[in-house]
RNA sequence: AGCGGGGUAGGGCAGCCAGGUAGCCCGCGGGGCUCAUAACCCCGAGGUCGGUGGUUCAAAUCCACCCCCCGCUACCA
């Protein structure tokens, strides 16, 4: 048994997530999490509102409102959801909390009396309307190359070309539009440079890190690493603890990722072991895995051990990152401002959660970018989730119930078909654990699948309905390695549909909760003979013929209907 | 533009790192079954594996170039 420490990316709190943002970060997460607590290791699930930065700040203002208000709703809203979805967390906190303050701010002075800190004079470009600093993709202006007027500071989105906010005609500060001027501003900065030879032999050496992680960081530190500013001119965040920085606050990156180890500090209190996160994070064994999506993938394997090693504290680094293309929504990118895509407020209205966890699992983009559809949606909910595995469970269960009034009956001797199918579950107890380990979590959840398949095929093949009247040992032993394989089943579903998961627990009528079994009783067939199994009933319901025609109706109903913090309407 | 990742039957995906006659699910066509939520099982059709060239006895897999999609390029998070 090891030590773990399971870390979700921390979502943004400006709006509420999206269905993307669900599975790259806290729902792969929480797969994962279950998965290991299955195995028996000892983990620490945390996660947490992000709740600093521009974004934020201007959204608040946008309102009128004092960004701590529009936080404090939305980490409430967004926490009753992550709970609604089954999510695991040992500690869901926010960046607002004193424990991550005290701690950020104690974790910087560290970096700063260890030397990595050093200041630098810049010019920024500041809107004197709004009085703030603008970071380069506030400023909008006409592209110099092709004269598209709405380009931003850092890129222009109709040629792609990159720019500086200087090159824009007309440059406009995207909230008021009034021209932005130049501001001379003092910063602090993290030597990452100092850093780049211990960054290069930490990525290069690792065990784990993905292939695509590997060349991606090792690109960056080729190109060279570059100091990185800690501090902020915003009002909104966390106060930068350097001597002569009172008026500065901290670059929302390098509060967020301590959040990982401030919320298993804070954890530690809650439970009234105030130093029991020392003995995870300061330990080299505990396992830390990161999941995130590919965008974040610099912060997490560079930015953020360079923090660790820079603090001097002997962090445990990085063991695995778990990063995730992105899901796009029916062909486009999900995007608030022109309302493409579900949001997961929205989709609990429309589906329980064991739907979307099934679904978006099986549809996570693992290796590329892949597409929710609502036809996919539909398809995966009907023929996978209720034909294949619901109806498999079903028909176990209710022939057992009819035709033994619902007590397990006595096997005969195995024959080969049976020990075939048997011997596909004790497989497949280890073929899903190599894939989990490797963060193959759609392919492991197919591996599930199948053993649902498999057992519809060995029902079919077996026929009990005939031997019943012909050689009803035949049929006792095929409904005992039934309703034993249910056993199985509802354990290796249980890291992906909790909720279904103990459903099926329940209707076995087994003690205590699927969530404390072990995953080396999967393939283990300890139901004994007069064992009595509640009355079954369906675990899943299909989506009606008609769905895909009336879906888009039904969300606009959900939309109209659904009951947001004020702050966020 | 540079860097990274991806492009495999109508749809969704695996295989590629360790080359050996292309695999899974859905859909489609045919058959079977009737325990089960019109569910389940079996068989079949359907792909020149983005393109071109190369290495090799043999290339989806390795190499080069090109086309298309996604991400990053350090002050969005």
């Amino acid at each position: 048994m090891g030590k773990w420490i399971v870390c979700a990316a921390w979502p943004y709190v400006n709006a509420v997530p999206h269905l993307g943002t669900l599975i790259g970060s806290v729902l792969s997460a929480d797969v994962y999490a279950r998965y290991l607590r299955l195995k028996g290791e000892d983990v620490i699930f945390v996660s947490g509102s992000d709740e600093h930065g521009t974004p934020i700040e201007v959204e608040a203002r946008k309102r009128g409102l004092e960004p701590k208000k529009l936080t404090d709703e939305v980490h409430e809203y967004v926490k009753e959801l992550f709970k609604k979805f089954g999510i695991s967390f040992s500690n869901y906190t926010r960046t607002e909390t004193q424990t991550h303050i005290e701690f950020v701010r104690e974790f910087l002075m560290k970096m700063y009396e260890n030397g990595y800190i050093f200041t630098q004079d810049i010019e920024m470009p500041y809107c004197p309307k709004d009085q703030i600093y603008l970071p380069d993709r506030f400023i909008v202006g006409e592209c110099p190359y092709c004269k598209y007027p709405h380009a931003r500071g850092d890129q222009c989105e109709n040629c792609g070309k990159l720019l500086e906010p200087t090159q824009l005609v007309n440059p406009r500060c995207v909230f008021c539009n009034s021209k932005p001027e130049i501001r001379k501003t003092k910063h602090w900065y993290f030597n990452l440079p100092k850093l780049a030879e211990t960054l290069k032999k930490f990525i290069e050496e690792h065990p784990h890190f993905p292939d695509n992680v590997k060349a991606f960081c090792l690109n960056w530190l080729k190109e060279g690493l570059k100091p990185r500013a800690v501090t902020r001119d915003n009002k909104w965040g966390i106060p930068a603890p350097f001597p002569g920085a009172e008026n500065k606050t901290v670059y929302v990156w390098f509060d967020a990722l301590l959040g990982y180890i401030s919320a298993t500090k804070e954890y530690s209190e809650k439970i009234g072991k105030p130093n029991l996160w020392r003995e995870y994070w300061l330990d080299k064994n505990t396992k830390t895995i990161y999941f995130i999506g590919k965008d974040n993938i610099p912060f997490h394997a560079i930015i953020f051990p360079a923090m660790l090693i820079a603090s001097g504290e002997g962090y445990t680094l990085p063991w695995q990152i778990a990063a995730t293309e992105y899901l796009t929504f029916e062909g486009e990118k999900f995007s608030k401002s022109r309302g493409i895509g579900v949001w997961i407020d929205e989709a609990l209205e429309l589906m329980d959660a064991d739907y979307w966890r099934f679904t978006l699992i099986y549809m996570r983009p693992e290796v590329r970018d892949s597409n929710f559809t609502w036809k996919e949606f539909y398809r995966i909910v009907n023929s996978e989730l209720n034909d294949a595995i619901g109806n498999f469970i079903h028909r176990v269960l209710s022939f057992i119930y009819k035709n033994y009034n619902g007590v397990v009956p006595k096997p005969g001797e195995l024959d080969r078909v049976d020990l075939e199918y048997k011997d596909k579950i004790v497989k497949a107890k280890d073929k899903v654990a190599k894939l989990m380990d490797n963060n193959r979590l759609k392919l492991a959840l197919n591996e599930v699948v199948n053993i649902a398949r498999e057992g519809n095929a060995y029902l079919n093949t077996k026929a009990p309905w005939d031997k019943i009247k012909s050689k009803p040992e035949d049929a006792a032993t095929t409904m005992w390695v039934g309703v034993n394989s249910i056993k199985s089943l509802a354990i290796l579903l249980e890291p992906f549909i909790p909720f279904s998961a103990e459903k099926i627990w329940n209707l076995l009528n087994l003690p205590g909760s699927v969530h404390e079994q072990k995953w080396d009783s999967i393939g283990v067939f300890d139901i004994k003979p007069g064992h009595k199994i509640n009355k079954p009933k369906p675990l899943f319901r299909k989506l009606p013929p008609d769905f895909l025609k009336r879906v888009n109706e039904i969300l606009v109903k959900i939309r109209l209907n659904i009951k947001r913090p004020s702050v966020l309407e």
